[in-house]
RNA sequence: UCCUCGAUAGCUCAAUGGUGGAGCAACCGGCUGUUAACCGGUAGGUUGUAGGUUCGAGUCCUACUCGGGGAGCCA
């Protein structure tokens, strides 16, 4: 095939640029979504991975291969050459009307995926195949294409991207149970005087675990770059079995210098409307599949946010608000303890309608390094509420001050010695900072509707369950 | 980890304690521009696993496994 007569092009070239292909000679790879044949002719739709619409092909049979394609299974992949002409049918505006079609593989007859709905239980069980459907054909690349959002949103901030370690020597970031890496042999570990496994003879010569959060070592580069973040996998051992927590999931943590609170709420309200806008802009029949399919009031709830100020309220004023509702709860609001989930539902979806920051916690039920407030009650602690999520940002202000910290660690019980190099930002030109914890898999389920984390991860690791 | 519901053909689901079915998929055939195409036919089952009750269990009981929903923990 001559190049002038023939191009090569894909099912995205042809519907963004459909001008310059229309009544054009083109070809095009890609495998069988379905098809319908008759005595003399025949549809097939085609989807070659570049994007979420299929393309009609019409095929007679003139072609010398014409009943083999009426008996081809769906996923079967073919090339195929032909003119792209405008569709006499109404549900797409072109068609290719094929001159040749090669099979470029057979699918084999017990392919699980069939053209009517499955159920998304079912197609976690067939997760190697899953990303054919629509479905989740346009959760990862709404996944994919988020990803980029929040790196190009930083890094045109200016901020540096901090490759914080896996594996960590620390025993308590604090933030849940954590997942031991080893190279002892699990069935005759060497052991010492008082008879337990002696993790000195251990790979690092000490007792190591999978990251929970990059954190407290991103505050160290925030110390020398000003505004940093991390962006990658976080990993905890905690027996949660819901439909908002993963064994293995991926998490945003942005840490930024000279800054308080409320410059770490700004930021976070400003990271979220863009990567929305970004994720509307740059995956527009994704998002409109979501609409219609996933759930219809997305569209409405994404615009109201992108158009509304975040709510914002204290802890200490929200369960003020609470209180007057208590007899809707299961368990009575009272200060001093954390939000239940009834409790923070009812504030992001029933009383702000829409996300809202609550801050200032308690400081017994926050982390040690959150700064310690002026009335010596509560910290400089944020959550990010959204409805139908729940919590999906943790933050904070970072305590700078060393004799507040040190004191802070002492009613945690925690060890000074394990947390030098910490305590050390705060000796050697500490100044006040702030970051969050942003929880990448809940935003793409807040984003597309979807409503159980295992979907939007490709293949998840829970409690029980780590097939592929 | 707790509460709760569930598991029947490849998929989605029926079946009063008394002979396990349908739609779709697969396979065979038909067909008028179809679009979750349509029409006819064929084949497909150790009812999640292990016990128990009963003349008889998909159905009732117990345990376990896996899955859904909710809670705790959190992102």
């Amino acid at each position: 095939m001559r190049r002038k007569t023939m191009q090569s092009v894909t099912i995205r070239d042809i519907y963004k640029e459909t001008n310059s292909f229309l009544n054009q000679k083109v070809e095009l790879s890609g495998w069988i979504r379905t098809v319908r044949s008759s005595k003399a002719f025949g549809f097939i739709e085609i989807n070659d991975g570049s994007f979420f619409n299929n393309l009609q092909v019409v095929y007679e049979e003139s072609l010398p291969n014409f009943m083999e394609i009426g008996k081809l299974t769906i996923s079967s992949a073919l090339r195929i050459q032909g003119t792209l002409v405008p569709s006499p049918g109404a549900k797409q505006p072109f068609e290719l009307k094929a001159e040749n079609i090669e099979i470029l593989a057979q699918s084999a007859a017990d392919y699980p995926l069939q053209k009517k709905r499955h159920t998304f239980e079912y197609l976690r069980s067939i997760a190697h195949l899953r990303p054919r459907t629509n479905t989740f054909a346009a959760v990862f690349r709404v996944r994919s294409v988020v990803a980029y959002a929040i790196h190009k949103f930083f890094q045109e901030k200016g901020y540096v991207y901090v490759h914080t370690p896996i594996i960590t020597g620390s025993d308590a970031e604090g933030a849940g149970e954590m997942f031991r890496v080893t190279a002892l042999d699990m069935a005759k570990p060497p052991q010492d005087e008082a008879g337990d496994v002696d993790f000195t003879r251990d790979f690092f010569g000490r007792e190591t675990s999978l990251t929970v959060s990059g954190q407290l070592n991103v505050e160290t580069y925030c110390m020398a770059f000003r505004n940093v973040y991390t962006f990658g996998p976080t990993f905890r051992a905690e027996n949660s079995n819901t439909a908002r927590h993963a064994a293995e999931f991926w998490m945003i943590e942005p840490e930024i210098a000279f800054a308080d609170l409320h410059d770490n709420m700004n930021l976070a309200e400003e990271m979220m409307k863009f990567i929305i806008q970004y994720a509307l802009d740059n995956a527009p029949e994704e998002m409109a599949f979501f609409n219609n399919f996933v759930d219809k009031t997305l569209f409405d709830r994404l615009k109201n946010i992108l158009n509304s100020e975040f709510g914002h309220v204290t802890y200490t004023e929200a369960v003020e608000m609470l209180e007057k509702e208590n007899d809707k709860f299961e368990y009575p609001v009272h200060w001093g303890t954390d939000l239940q989930t009834e409790h923070e539902r009812f504030l992001t979806e029933k009383i702000f309608k829409k996300p809202v920051f609550v801050s200032d916690y308690p400081k017994d039920i926050k982390a040690f390094y959150m700064r310690l407030n002026d009335d010596n009650k509560t910290v400089a602690a944020m959550d990010l509420l959204v409805p139908g999520v729940g919590e999906i940002i943790g933050g904070s202000q970072r305590e700078e001050r060393l004799e507040v910290l040190q004191s802070r660690m002492k009613e945690f019980g925690l060890k000074e010695e394990d947390y030098d190099w910490y305590l050390d930002l705060r000796k050697y030109g500490g100044v006040k900072h702030a970051g969050y914890g942003l929880g990448f898999e809940r935003v793409i389920m807040y984003l597309t509707g979807m409503s159980n984390i295992r979907d939007v991860i490709s293949f998840p690791r829970t409690a029980n369950s780590c097939e592929f």
